[in-house]
DNA sequence: TGTTAGCACTCTTGCGCTGAGAGTGCTAAT
DNA sequence: ATTAGCACTCTCAGCGCAAGAGTGCTAACA
């Protein structure tokens, strides 16, 4: 897809989306001009509206309305318009001031970070206990059974062994079968299930490797996801104002489909915060959402996952930074646990 | 307040509470005759109609529409026309089958028992964990300092001491405080919150043991409410659909709030299910919505809560009995677990 | 006296119409 | 390339109107 806005397109573009966030009105061509001081005429942005109309970044809800961004509009603004944002210096202290009124355990830590996201974001929060590494890849086999049906032993760092059935498209030899695994074995040693599917590539035309990949990848995201058990979350009420963003309700609320969310985007390796809109096709819920994500905590020793929801009209740049800006009290919080409760170890429990 | 409703028009009433709970529509004079198959005509329902209306039980939302229940319509109906209703015994055994897939931890059974009462209602559940018995106070000490301000100590059982200033009305001599303090913790040592409150009229016309009891009774509630960590929700998503029960999501979000509900609502001594219709009047949260809760586990010893929430219009019989039905499963549960851990206490905790 | 039939009255609801307003797309001029 | 002008489209609020539902009242009835 060309990419190529000109520089008057992309301020237009970025106009555009904070006139309609501020307001919540679709925006015409007058409006804009007027409220920002263009320098061109109405008709000059027109013509502009129309091309990123056509380019799919902007909507008219109705001919003779102003437009609203889509979600590529949004996405387009957010990866590229927005720009670094700092959290204002009175809002960071806010928070510092919350968070260091006392000295509390790691449940109330979440607690109050849950609750911090969700009067800062105006949204609705959620937060993950931070707990060990993801599972990581180490062997797996491949033994025929009769016709097309093959077992798949799946061996995980730890010890953890998991079975699975797979069902070929047409039998195969256990002499191909053991091929495939050993190449597996040597090309995914050590890897997560996100770095395992990132790499999938690799194996272009190899449909046999490349499904066992997905199972296998599938399979440690179900063992991961397990693993979710303490969930904090906050500010459910403040989806409710919003028609659309009532049914991500569900995604806060159903354990397996937040499993789901966080662990596909929290994992894919890029580090710091990220911003899923409009559930980037994936997740029928969070249409007309914005879930914004970052790891927390000692990344791949202990690490959770702190993410703000709001409807897709939200003021990104704050929800952005605020996120980041928790992650980072979090995770420094995760490393002081983290390393106190090392040094108690020995001790034992009270209790 | 005359409680005396004629046979007929507490039948009446009970069809148009049942009608309006199927429905959803306003109820007139013609529908209930017709569809009840009533022996009289819509004549001389309106009439009792009218006299029902004029008790408040039951309001017209405009002149020339049918009638719904009010709140005291609905408790009316709760209270003494509803019966005991028994859970069908297919119902009953599919949430059997549920407990009874596996042998689970006590987070897991919280977790089941609120999704089954969320399925089962077709509303929000909260279940929270069980927990030793509440806060019994155990002595008072009242202590002039200067003018008017008076410090409060207060020793519960177990060992909690907790300090809280009060302002008089005029300055009192630290004699008649003495005096008063010698007469509370005659007369309510070993009591909970709620006997206390329950006891207060004792004082009547002595308005220092009145206030001081108030005052320590919302201390020792604090306590209680504090001890409120583990809780388990379900099935928010199913008060969205409808207007008057969205905000009753607070409630359940907002955990000194629930706290504030479940204590002032279970604590009252009356074992067995309650049925909190419309806020009572103390929830502006509630309003349009229905509150039921029961206790689980081993009474005073170890329990929780669990209850079922969801508009005012709900399928009374049913849920209560969900309730009950589910409250009962757990308390054997608790008490297996309970009788476990005992027996399992001397042995250490491995992890 | 309690019950019933009849009837006028009230109020909501849905429908269709209309005019104002906003914003666009196109064309021709700069 | 930009702009002014203009016809066009579509929503939205307001209005009136008729249908429908339900009531309250009165007078007749058992």
């Amino acid at each position: 897809m060309p990419e190529g806005l000109s520089e008057r397109q992309e301020q237009i573009l970025g106009l555009m989306v904070r006139a309609y966030i501020e307001t919540g009105q679709p925006v015409g061509s007058k409006t804009l001009v007027e409220q920002f001081q263009l320098d061109v005429s109405p008709a000059t942005v027109r013509n502009e509206l129309a091309v990123l109309d056509e380019l799919g970044y902007l909507v008219q809800l109705h001919t003779s309305a102003g437009r609203i961004p889509t979600e590529s509009g949004y996405r387009y603004f957010v990866q590229r318009l927005l720009g670094e944002f700092e959290l204002p210096v009175r809002e960071q202290q806010m928070i510092r001031h919350q968070f260091h009124q006392a000295r509390l355990d790691m449940e109330q830590w979440m607690r109050l970070a849950a609750a911090v996201l969700a009067r800062t974001s105006q949204g609705a929060s959620v937060i993950t206990a931070p707990r060990p590494r993801p599972n990581r890849f180490k062997h797996v086999e491949l033994i025929a059974t009769q016709g097309r049906l093959v077992l798949m032993i799946l061996v995980l760092y730890g010890g953890d062994v998991k079975q699975q059935m797979l069902t070929l498209a047409e039998p195969l030899e256990q002499e191909r079968l053991s091929a495939a695994a050993e190449r597996l074995n040597r090309f995914f040693e050590g890897r997560s299930a996100a770095e395992m599917i990132a790499r999938i590539s690799q194996f272009e035309g190899q449909d046999l490797e490349a499904d066992v990949t997905r199972l296998v990848a599938d399979t440690i995201r179900m063992a991961d996801a397990r693993d979710i058990s303490d969930v904090y979350r906050d500010g459910v009420v403040n989806l409710l104002d919003d028609e659309g963003t009532r049914q991500a309700v569900r995604v806060l609320e159903e354990r397996t489909l937040l499993a789901d969310v966080l662990s596909q985007v929290s994992d894919t390796g890029t580090s710091g915060v990220q911003v899923i809109i409009g559930g980037e096709g994936r997740w029928e819920e969070l249409k007309d959402c914005t879930f914004i994500v970052s790891r927390y905590g000692a990344e791949g020793d202990l690490s959770g996952e702190l993410a703000v929801l709001g409807p897709t009209r939200m003021p990104y740049g704050r929800n952005i930074s605020a996120v980041r800006y928790v992650a980072d009290i979090m995770s420094s919080f995760v490393f002081d646990y983290y390393v106190e409760r090392s040094l108690l170890a020995d001790r034992g429990d009270d209790q």
